[in-house]
DNA sequence: TTCTCAAAAATATGATCAAATATTTTGAAC
DNA sequence: GTTCAAAATATTTGATCATATTTTTGAGAA
């Protein structure tokens, strides 16, 4: 069990599953089997059950005419992942307080400590990678199999639009949830961990919505901007 | 596109998801792909990625062992699809308030008619499939697909182990939400139908975790009591 | 230039088979 | 009866191909 052979499928599943999240794969972008064959040096079997695998997760989009998208996200579709994210992702942190212990909260500073780097070095895909893992270190904490299906699957959605609120707002100081969120965690406290990963929610989601709003065509431009530095 | 063909691994994909939904599949049966190929009498690709797609949306168990069952839930479980249900399917009302319209309301009569003599009939199969309409007719009035999906991929979840439940608690006199809920669309009244959707799920779950407390030895033997009838 | 239409190209879908893996059955020994 | 190993069986996985469907391309007409 423990060196259980992974099924190739699986592995490839994983794969484009972080493609997604980390913003690879945009908004719609067509996605074809042969492409991701071809990217990912894949067998197309897998890469078809990958496929089916992420479009009944809502990661990708089956459209009418055969053809597969990354979605592309209206604006109330970001209201409804808000709401879903404000009623899930707070509650898996409910959870998982009266369950931390020093080994999480030192894993979830050491992710931390990567993504405060990323940060600093202007490095996008960093910083989706640790924030993304830095969230579901602590959700995962929790043993809510049922409630982490749905954050990932709301993750997911949201993955490839969160690249472009990243120029956007790189800049901008936002109080660190984060670090808010581990201090409550070593003292047991689960109001103050709901409201920082609560707050932390509304200030990643208030971005894609301004984003939406707003166009990204000036973010393309200032993505380059900081990226220069 | 009106007249487009449909795809016959989503046309498995229905039937598949409707015998888990209405309890045809039990939890903790075994699941392979020839056993559905014959029972469907559909060709191997087809339930292979109808499968695939299933248990993305957590309606069927991949084990380690490259097995697949119907999940069972544990206590645990059964309180995180509590919690997610009533965060998530009153929102899906309250959205679809504002919307309702004639047409709306006297659907769902239409099919709380149905309901109400499947449980006049002893139909259990009646019964699961025309609350599952009910709900989702008016779940989907609200044009909310993110959160529809999250509100399905949950009755996936819950759909084998409500049979155990109705056995037990037939003859159980319950207020009748669906009705209440038509009445508070008619005067759009958002917090009456919110309200009664939520007892309706309190309803509903609570006897399902009563079931699991109690197990279900005794709800086999008043199955067959109730449907003597 | 635009529109139409047919052919070519791209892509998804389903069938089928072999190989890999896991479980069950069988038979021997104690 | 139990235990264990080997054989048989069941099942999943991945490859490969043919078929079906959709999109693109290019030629001809207006």
């Amino acid at each position: 069990m423990e060196h259980r052979k992974v099924p190739e499928h699986e592995a490839i599943y994983l794969r484009i599953r972080e493609m997604i999240l980390f913003g690879v794969l945009v908004p719609g972008q067509p996605v074809t089997i042969q492409g991701l064959v071809e990217v990912l040096d894949a067998g197309t079997t897998p890469v078809r059950e990958a496929i089916r695998r992420l479009t009944a997760e809502g990661a990708l989009e089956a459209k009418g005419n055969r053809r597969i998208t990354v979605p592309e996200l209206s604006l109330t579709q970001v209201e409804e992942l808000y709401f879903a994210r404000l009623s899930i992702e707070p509650k898996l942190v409910q959870i998982a307080v009266p369950r931390a212990n020093e080994e999480l909260t030192k894993h979830l500073r050491e992710i931390d400590n990567h993504l405060n780097a990323a940060i600093s070095e202007g490095d996008i895909e960093g910083y989706l990678k640790y924030n993304y893992r830095f969230h579901f270190a602590l959700y995962e904490a929790a043993g809510a199999g049922i409630l982490l299906a749905l954050a990932q699957s709301l993750w997911l959605r949201a993955g490839p639009s969160l690249r472009g609120v990243l120029g956007r707002y790189a800049n901008t100081i936002q109080p660190d949830q984060h670090d808010i969120t581990i201090r409550a965690l070593e003292n047991h406290d689960a109001a103050t961990a709901c409201r920082a990963i609560e707050d932390d929610i509304r200030q990643g989601m208030d971005q894609v919505r301004q984003v939406l709003i707003f166009g990204d065509s000036a973010t393309q431009n200032t993505v380059k901007s900081v990226l220069a530095d």
